[in-house]
DNA sequence: CTGTTAGCGCCTTCAG
DNA sequence: CTGAAGGCGCTAACAG
């Protein structure tokens, strides 16, 4: 009942294991007769090799990378999983996939069972700003590359989305438009995306002359409900802001519903594209890149550090930065 | 440089393998002296377990799953694979993602790469109808749960969506409001979802004494681009219909461009809810179930299982059926 | 309480 | 060309 082993097949096909196990090989040293022997017992018994046995024999690894995000139903999540896994399947390595659900204690779990596992590296998402436990050393030295948010401080590689110019650039777009009051709405200033995006509204304002106004920020919004509903707030005060800038996707569609729903004529920009950017009721600003891209380059880096661990031990961590263009949907 | 084994621990503790090996799993037989004296060992060496061997020695399998999926880009696979998530890591489960891309070879790939992992069972959303490749017979009898397609050919287990009833409850809602030419976009028949569905609107246009007519169906559409051309040359003809009813996510936004640029009034209906189903401009009716909640299902019968394999082989194929509900928008 | 022996499934090395 | 011995890292089963 359970799974046939070489000796089975071996003993089969009236040989010793060795030579099967240099059959599956196709070992130059075993005559072609008893090859063919052999093939013919190992389809019979339906026989597979044990290639976790092998590689524990060959002293290799599994060819598995984890991957942790805070969120696969965020389609942003999603597209960098995509990006990873083809990239992974490129060179044969499968993607072990966790979900954090943006708790870093969860995160640690994660990285800590993986590591267990035996994996040969891990890209992640970081749910906080805390990425100890993140460090190679803390997870049997292996490779780890942070994706959304630099990994200098725990001595490994990143792959960045240019969240400061990019902002800027659709802050800019606004101001040119002629809004001098302009809002922003984000999730927490924990995340280094939330914290880098702050930053740039704050430097494209202080350009332009303009001065932030903390009645006009809101922050700490994680998903639309709470994006939408801090939106309205932000709408309902003398003097509202004339444009919104959301720093996110979940923002971005929460600041959309809360100005359609009030009847506002408020304008919007936001990080992130999203599928129905194009056909909304209000003119919208969108930072785009390709999240895809952002996986890719990250199994990019990963796979290179495993590929080599000896002569890239000496390389420094390495930064990668993804550009993002600026998108001006009309209103539809 | 490599990691370290037991050996290195035993002997910097003074003590043999073996008394690592118990004292690692708290084994109640070593003296509370020695354990702490090799723990600190433990420490000293940043040791940790090698759980492949472990489980190799111990005949245990490695609590892995492989999840086959299409198209993790469309946030239905994504959600899916949420659900499938959660619940395997309950059970201390990971998961190994493959993405198929809609390309039955890649995904018998997939499926063979998943068994020669030795993981412990599969769950797969076929790409075609063809799913030989997939019978556990040809994987090294792992088990395999199939979603939204019915695996009792290959005798396995799945999880279904009711897509007849929900389409034909669509179509209803759509001739209760007077609609006599009514519109079909969606997949391939090839796939079992777009077969279904395509059943439920000619059944329920029968019911009601209407015609299925050739030129009012158009099939064969994966994405919005696709779906969105063919939706217009529906709408582009004498006697056009007066509505449309689009078999899944992809079809459905794709019909809803279409109409919007030829600022038709043709109703919408769809099956799958998504995100801005509540805002468009448009009246729309939707087809909703929860996806996660598939991902849960399949996983839970699989791990049921994985759990007892003796037991449950006896069990024939089950097929779980996730319920739909229709949800009617206004135009925005 | 601790150590020795043996072997999970496979492959390297060394004999035939 | 083929086989036997030994061991990857770990742990049952049996000694002491």
């Amino acid at each position: 009942m359970s799974d046939p082993t070489m000796r089975d097949v071996a003993s089969h096909a009236g040989v010793s294991p060795m030579t099967v196990s240099r059959a599956l090989r196709d070992d130059s040293r075993v005559s072609e007769r008893t090859k063919a022997r052999v093939l013919d017992a190992v389809d019979a018994h339906g026989y597979r090799r044990n290639e976790v046995a092998r590689n524990l024999r060959l002293g290799r690894s599994h060819s598995l990378l984890g991957l942790i995000v805070t969120n696969l139903a965020n389609p942003f999540y999603s597209q960098l999983a995509l990006g990873v896994e083809a990239v992974a399947a490129e060179s044969g390595m499968g993607v072990i996939l966790g979900n954090s659900g943006e708790n870093p204690q969860r995160e640690r779990e994660l990285a800590q069972d993986f590591a267990l596992r035996r994996i040969d590296g891990i890209i992640a998402v970081p749910a906080g700003h805390q990425h100890g436990h993140l460090e190679p050393a803390k997870l049997s030295g292996i490779p780890v590359v942070l994706t959304a948010s630099p990994g200098a401080k725990i001595g490994v590689d990143s792959v960045l989305l240019d969240d400061f110019g990019g902002t800027w650039a659709a802050i800019d777009k606004l101001i040119e438009r002629g809004h001098t009051r302009i809002g922003f709405l984000g999730p927490a200033s924990s995340t280094w995306t939330g914290s880098e995006r702050y930053r740039g509204y704050c430097a494209a304002l202080e350009e332009a002359g303009l001065s932030v106004e903390d009645r006009y920020v809101s922050r700490n919004h994680l998903d639309v409900a709470s994006a939408e509903q801090a939106a309205a707030k932000l709408l309902d005060q003398p003097d509202p802001p004339t444009a919104l800038f959301a720093a996110n996707n979940r923002n971005t569609i929460g600041a959309y519903r809360a100005v359609r729903k009030l009847h506002a004529t408020t304008s919007l920009a936001g990080f992130d594209d999203f599928e129905f950017a194009d056909v909304l009721s209000l003119p919208l600003i969108v930072v785009r890149y390709d999240p895809r891209e952002l996986g890719r380059k990250a199994a990019a880096l990963l796979c290179e550090r495993i590929d080599d661990p000896q002569r890239t031990r000496a390389i420094a961590p390495r930064q990668v930065v993804v550009p993002t263009t600026v998108v001006e949907y009309g209103a539809s």
